[in-house]
This record gives structure tokens, C-alpha cells and sequence, in this order.
DNA sequence: GCCGTTTTCGGCCCGACTGTTTTCAGTCG
């Protein structure tokens, strides 16, 4: 069997449906293609993984009879029949069209069926000379609206990290609240569901005095571009390309606003299709009884949800997977929150590539509340990192010691972050690990190994008898650097066998763990760890992007090992 | 093509905007 992941069949199924469109097809089969793709693309098991093990793949949302046995085909073979006909049918390119705003499947069937355009550049050709224009029913502002729009495309085509979005929208937020007219301003969108990027950021508040407010937001010192101002809504840019809209709504109805732009889309799918099961329509401006004809407006989303008989669902779940049936079952567990954890245990100093003293450091995590941490500098095999030898480290573990004896009421933990080498061995000798509180092992080097040969790297450091936790599983860096090539299901279920940990790294840039492999890994009953990594005091505050992560992968509590006290971290430690 | 607290057949989310219209199709979020 050949490696066939996840994203790529998703790639493959929302394809046929780009085709199907254009093909004219009718919308529901295009729809159940595209929300197999996105079920699929969302997934936190491996459909090779289920495949194999005979696992049903019916009971995927969104995937019937045709569509698994699409996926079988295309996961045995690496081909699927179906796909490859349909492509043949149409010139190669042509739902690159699709990706244009302003162009659907009609306009881009006569685009080439009539110019015989298949490419952007075609296109962009075709109406500078005016042969878009000419068609019939498209006209000058057609084709105008088309060709900025492509010109658009170029400038900005990039999702932002949401490391890099929430502290800007943060402090925006903080300058309007300073106006007492502006109330329940919030986040919507794709930053409230907290994914790990996110577009144009949307902005919902009410007020009595819309004017006055959107003055107000449209002269922040941050504005670099006003892009839009109307008499309820305004758009800004701000520096690092950021569209901010605020939007002013009714107060009456500010729940069912705020539900419905917080989105997903597929999860309003959902609950409008379960809506329409109980004679009720939804819509962003409440819910109507189909059979009375009235309308409930809702100021918040709590009430929104109970009208439907659901349990309230937090916006991290809302992926329109399975949170609309746990919801019903009153099965949404409270996830888990920032207050719950007592220490962070991935910590960087002075001693190698870190800002600040481990007194500093940790001075600063109790200040926050914190019970513990763990200094877990790097070991002397990353040479850039200034990494800790043995000498160095033994004076390090000294001076931790002595360090707790003046810390009242709190611990540091005597850590290391030590490489895996290329063959899956660590760069320190195991008798100095012995003497450690804690040991974190992390691939640094080698990040273009086969599958196969770092499959067994890593799962020979998790094996180590030494080594507590395994940080930043995937090595990824947002945007910049691909996942590694593993089998991350060999490496969950050895994790949960030998009981070791595994990271949600909560650096913005890396957010490793991500959100559907922690769900998996708390599946299969792995302890997860929720560590900042930080190099400074100031970067004990990312700690909420891996909260963020952790509740996007449906954890609670009980699945972080850091939210428990010392004793149990200690218990849990020590069992290895 | 999917799916069922009306259904294994007959439905399938909802509203807004825009342009080229004469009553609406196409696209978007």
C-alpha cells in the first residue's frame, strides 16, 4: 500500500467537486463532495490508518457508500478511475478559474468553451483586449470587477498566523473599549474558533452611537488604509496587511449575529439542517417557527443554542464534525481553560539560547500563578543554541537546587531538551539524564529523512527509558518549514504504551502538536504537555496559542499533564 | 452523493449583493 494522506485524498475529492461544477452537475452532489473533502482534510486519524484496520469509513460525516469506495480505490491504488475520467473531460487548469473571486462555474464554462481560456493569464488577456466584455450577459463591469480581482489575487493571496493577528486585533480591541458607548465587542470568525491562521478579522459590537464609534475605529493610530465606511460598518488595513472589519449590530440580536459570523460555515450547515428537522429556520438574524411564523431574536449565543436544545458549543469546536451530535448528547466536555495549569515545563535561559536568568524566569511563572516549571535548555548537539555539555549542565542542575531552597511554595524542575540525533540516539550520556527531574527529546537536525528511517528515530528516543516527553512532534514551522515525514500513529501508540509525553508546543510559529493530531494522541490515551518554549519571561504569555490548540483538539483537564500538581507531575515522572 | 425523532425516497442552509435585468442568474460568505 502506498502513502496516501489525508489532505491529499481531501485534495482529490474537492477537485471532483471544482469539476462537477463547472461540469454543471447539480449543487447537492457538488456539496457532498465538498464536505467529504473537508471531513476528510479535518480528520484526526490517518484513513490509510482505518483502512487498514478495517475501520469503517461510513462514519466519517459526509462520506455514503460511493464516496468510501472512492477513498478505497484511491488509497489501494493511488488512483482513482472516476477522478482521472473526469479530468480528461476538461483542459487541464481550468478550476484554477474557480480560485478567482467573482468567477463561479458558469462564468468559467464559457470562458472556455467561448475564448478557450484555461489559464489566469488567458484570461487577464482576454479582457484587457475586450473579448470578456463582449460576451453576452457579461459586461464592462463583469469584466473590470474580474480583472482586479486577479490583480488582487497577487498582491494578497496569504493567511496570517494567528500569532501574529490576535495581539494586533487585541490591542485594538483595548483602544475601543475605552469608548463606554461600544458594548460586547468580539472577536468573530476563524480567530474566535482560533485557528492556527486566519483572513480578514471580524470585529462585532453594538452600540447607541454607530457614528461615532466607527470614527473612532477608522481613526486608530493603527490604520494604514480605510477601506471601506459605511453606516454600520467600517474596514481598515493595518500594518502587515491586516483587514480589520467592525461591524455594529442590533443589540436584540446580537447573539444570532455573533453565532452566525463566528461560523464555520459548515457548522451553520449543520445546525440549520437540524433546524429545518424541527420546522425551525436559522439565520444570522435568529430563528424563526416555520409553522407560527415568528421570530426569536437572541442577545446572546448561550440562549441561541438552548432554543435549538443544544448544549452550548465553545467556538473551537465549531468544524461542523461531530460537535452538533455530542451537543445533543449533552457530551461537550468543558475543555480545558488557561487557569488550569500549574506550570510550564519547555523553558529556555541564559545557559544556552535564552534571555533571561532562571531566577528571573522563574520569579516570573509564579507571578502568573504558576506552581512549577521546568528549565529544559538544549543539549551541546545544536551548535547555534550555545547547548549545554555535561560540565555546564551538572553546574546548571546545582545551581537549580540551590535555587529551590529560596523559592517558597514552588519548584523548578531540572530539565533538558536534548537532541535526537539522526540514528535515535540522544546527545547526552544516560547516566547525566538519570539525574534529571525531566527530559524533553526533540528532533533539531536530519529533518529530510525518509519516513520509514525517522519513524524509528524518533520512536527509539520514545522508547528511552530517559526521556519524559517528546517536544514538537511534527518540526513543522508555520509557513515556513513542512511537517517532518513520520508515521504519527507508530509514534502515538508507542507514546500512550511506554508512557511517555507529547507536546503541544504553544510557540505561535509552531503550534505542534496541531489540533486534530492532539485529539488523536488523547484518543489513544498519550498525556499531552501544553509548553511554551519560551526564550524569554514575556513568552510565558504564549502559553493560550497552545490552550487554543488543546481545546480545538477537544481536550479537557484531565488529558494535560501540566494542569496537575507538583505531587502527580512528579508521580508521573518518576514512573517511567 | 448523503441521509433519516415525518422519510430507504425525496428532500437537501440562508440571505445579500450585483449586474444587466423586464423577473432573475450568478456569486459569495
Amino acid at each position: 500500500m502506498r502513502v496516501v494522506k489525508n489532505s491529499a485524498i481531501a485534495k482529490v475529492f474537492s477537485d471532483i467537486a471544482d469539476l462537477l461544477e463547472i461540469k454543471g452537475e447539480i449543487p447537492f452532489k457538488i456539496r457532498a463532495y465538498q464536505k467529504a473533502a473537508r471531513a476528510i482534510d479535518h480528520l484526526p486519524t490517518e484513513i490509510e490508518q482505518m483502512v487498514k484496520e478495517g475501520g469503517d469509513l461510513k462514519d466519517i460525516p459526509g462520506v455514503g457508500e460511493a464516496i468510501a469506495k472512492k477513498i478505497t480505490e484511491l488509497v489501494t491504488t493511488g488512483k482513482l478511475h472516476y477522478y482521472e475520467e473526469l479530468r480528461a473531460e476538461f483542459p487541464e487548469g481550468i478550476s484554477t478559474l474557480l480560485d478567482i473571486p467573482g468567477v463561479g462555474p458558469k462564468i468559467a464554462i464559457r470562458l472556455c468553451n467561448e475564448l478557450g481560456i484555461n489559464t489566469i493569464e488567458d484570461l487577464e488577456g482576454a479582457i484587457l483586449d475586450g473579448r470578456v466584455a463582449s460576451l453576452p450577459r457579461l459586461g464592462d463591469k463583469v469584466a473590470e470587477n474580474i480583472l482586479r480581482q486577479i490583480q488582487a489575487m497577487r498582491t494578497k493571496e496569504r493567511r496570517i498566523p494567528i500569532g501574529e493577528a490576535l495581539p494586533v486585533v487585541e490591542d485594538i480591541m483595548a483602544e475601543l473599549r475605552q469608548n463606554p458607548d461600544l458594548r460586547n465587542l468580539t472577536p468573530a470568525g476563524s480567530l474566535r474558533r482560533f485557528r492556527e491562521t486566519v483572513g480578514d478579522i471580524d470585529l462585532m459590537g453594538t452600540t447607541d452611537d454607530r457614528e461615532r464609534i466607527l470614527d473612532a475605529f477608522v481613526g486608530l493610530p493603527q490604520v494604514k488604509e480605510v477601506l471601506a465606511m459605511g453606516g454600520t460598518k467600517a474596514s481598515i488595513l493595518v500594518p502587515g496587511d491586516l483587514q480589520i472589519d467592525l461591524r455594529l449590530v442590533d443589540h436584540d440580536s446580537f447573539g444570532s449575529l455573533l453565532q452566525y459570523f463566528t461560523g464555520s460555515k459548515q457548522h451553520n450547515i449543520a445546525l440549520r439542517e437540524r433546524g429545518h428537522r424541527q420546522k425551525l429556520k436559522l439565520s444570522e438574524y435568529g430563528i424563526t417557527d416555520l409553522e407560527s411564523g415568528v421570530i426569536d431574536k437572541f442577545t446572546t449565543e448561550e440562549a441561541f443554542y438552548e432554543r435549538l436544545g443544544l448544549q452550548f458549543i465553545p467556538p473551537e469546536l465549531r468544524e461542523g464534525q461531530w460537535e452538533v451530535e455530542r451537543a445533543e448528547q449533552n457530551a461537550i466536555p468543558r475543555l480545558i481553560e488557561p487557569g488550569d495549569l500549574k506550570g510550564d515545563l519547555h523553558l529556555h535561559t541564559q545557559w544556552s539560547d535564552g534571555h533571561d536568568s532562571i531566577e528571573s524566569i522563574a520569579l516570573a511563572a509564579r507571578a502568573r500563578g504558576y506552581q512549577y516549571i521546568a528549565i529544559t535548555d538544549h543539549s551541546a548537539g545544536r551548535g547555534i543554541a550555545r547547548g549545554l555539555n555535561e560540565e555546564r549542565l551538572r553546574r546548571q542542575i546545582i545551581e537549580i537546587r540551590e535555587l529551590n531552597e529560596r523559592m517558597d511554595g514552588f519548584r523548578i524542575l531540572a530539565g533538558i531538551e536534548v537532541d535526537i540525533r539522526a540514528d535515535g540516539t540522544l546527545d547526552l550520556p544516560e547516566d547525566l539524564l538519570a539525574e534529571l527531574d525531566i527530559v524533553f527529546a526533540a528532533v533539531h537536525s536530519a529533518m529530510n529523512q525518509e519516513q520509514d528511517k525517522m519513524t524509528q528515530r524518533i520512536l527509539r528516543a520514545i522508547k528511552n527509558p530517559h526521556v519524559h516527553v517528546l517536544a514538537h512532534p511534527t518540526c513543522r514551522l508555520l509557513g515556513e518549514r513542512e511537517p517532518i515525514r513520520a508515521d504519527l500513529e507508530a509514534i502515538f501508540r508507542a507514546a500512550a504504551e511506554t508512557n511517555t509525553a507529547l507536546e503541544i508546543n504553544a510557540m505561535p510559529s509552531r503550534l505542534d502538536l496541531k489540533d486534530i493530531h492532539a485529539f488523536r494522541a488523547k484518543e489513544l490515551g498519550v498525556k499531552l504537555i501544553i509548553a511554551t518554549d519560551a526564550h524569554s519571561s514575556s513568552q510565558l504569555d504564549l502559553i493560550r496559542f497552545g490552550v487554543g490548540v488543546a481545546r480545538r483538539g477537544w481536550c479537557e483537564a484531565k488529558h494535560i499533564l501540566n494542569t496537575s500538581p507538583l505531587e502527580d507531575v512528579e508521580a508521573f515522572l518518576k514512573h517511567r
